[in-house]
DNA sequence: CTGGATCCGGGAAGATACTG
DNA sequence: CAGTATCTTCCCGGATCCAG
């Protein structure tokens, strides 16, 4: 990118990551870790790998990611943030804050990836209680999808695991997932819609807002 | 700009303020209050005026902005941020939180523009215990800069006012103030570097971190 | 298969001049 | 003051091809 030439923190900011698609190359370090070049382009739908080639090289001089080799018999290049790439958590975090009213309108012809909703369920979903116990929620599946950990009053979302041993598993048109966890909608009209939850249906409903929150 | 096309809270974000210049409007707006065209143009050298145009017409589709016209004998547009643009700050400030790092660099011949320290000296200044008296600094002066107001334990960051009386008025190179601000330079050494104090010394003395954090 | 490189067309960004 | 008009430049997007 071009430089503003300006002697101005954000400015100077924006000269790193204001490039098209380098915040969106965060996003999916952040959310699914190191990632190989092939998982970054499911992650990435409509960047052209040319694009997506330029975008490593500018990031990886300006020391955001690092790439690694994997040994045999993976024999795969792995990207994955540094320090100063993963502090971009709080940028991303504002963006997507502020775009969620933007989540209500419908998904048209978008793409969609169910990770991609890894960053905004750290919020959405209920903590609850340091005494309630602790479950865990995959939604979607191993290939793309995001493991929620409600324990101790806290919620962590993860890349999905292999080795987890998950209470149930949540798939949904994105919007009716939307729809859900904004609280515009009851658990029994999104399964209506085409939520299925596989496994402890309790364990799932644990993780919806409370009843008070809903603005109806 | 051209739409991510992906059902996701920071693409959709991005789809909106990922253009070129956007958040630096923003900035401007934010610092500085409801301003005329040719503020903006003062506040963000480099800009053609064609292109500030596309983008002031963009995000008043975007409702991001409105203008109102000044009733004589002003008699000129003002811009101002809507609520929702007024939101992004938390964007702007952590890209700017983000980017502060990158001000240890010198400004070679990058332009500069005092008010753009708004946002980064509400966190530089020290705020001190509710019991010290208040203290109001000007920086740069009324018609580029900011007015830091230090009261009750709380730093308070506006565009400069010429009906607010002031402590003290100080100017300094961009990069002295940096060094100064982030306890790499004594105030000594700064003044010894271009930085002046006009009025109260201990008024700005009183904004300055405080000895124990200093990197040494 | 992965991880690109190359070429090309269209459109956004940039520079400058001009106007109500 | 607040833009518009025009021209140039260069980045982005899409397709294709290629080496390990």
């Amino acid at each position: 990118m071009r430089s503003y030439g300006q002697f101005c923190s954000m400015a100077r900011a924006l000269d790193l990551v204001g490039d098209r698609w380098t915040l969106l190359i965060v996003r999916e370090l952040l959310t699914q870790g190191p990632c190989r070049f092939s998982d970054l382009r499911r992650g990435l739908p409509g960047i052209a790998s040319n694009l997506l080639a330029d975008r490593l090289r500018e990031m990886e001089e300006a020391a955001l990611i690092t790439r690694h080799e994997e040994p045999p018999p993976v024999a795969a290049t792995l990207i994955g943030l540094t320090g100063r790439g993963r502090d971009l958590g709080g940028v991303v975090g504002e963006l997507t804050r502020w775009g969620a009213p933007l989540m209500t309108n419908p998904p048209h012809d978008d793409a969609f990836r169910m990770h991609w909703f890894a960053l905004p369920l750290r919020h959405l979903c209920r903590a609850g209680s340091p005494g309630e116990p602790a479950v865990t929620v995959r939604f979607g599946d191993l290939y793309d999808g995001c493991d929620v950990i409600a324990d101790n009053g806290r919620i962590d979302v993860r890349p999905p695991s292999a080795r987890r041993r998950v209470d149930a598993t949540v798939t949904a048109p994105p919007q009716v997932l939307v729809a859900l966890f904004t609280a515009q909608t009851s658990l029994a009209a999104a399964q209506d819609q085409g939520l299925a939850v596989d496994g402890s249906a309790a364990a799932f409903e644990r993780l919806l807002p409370s009843e008070g929150h809903t603005d109806a």
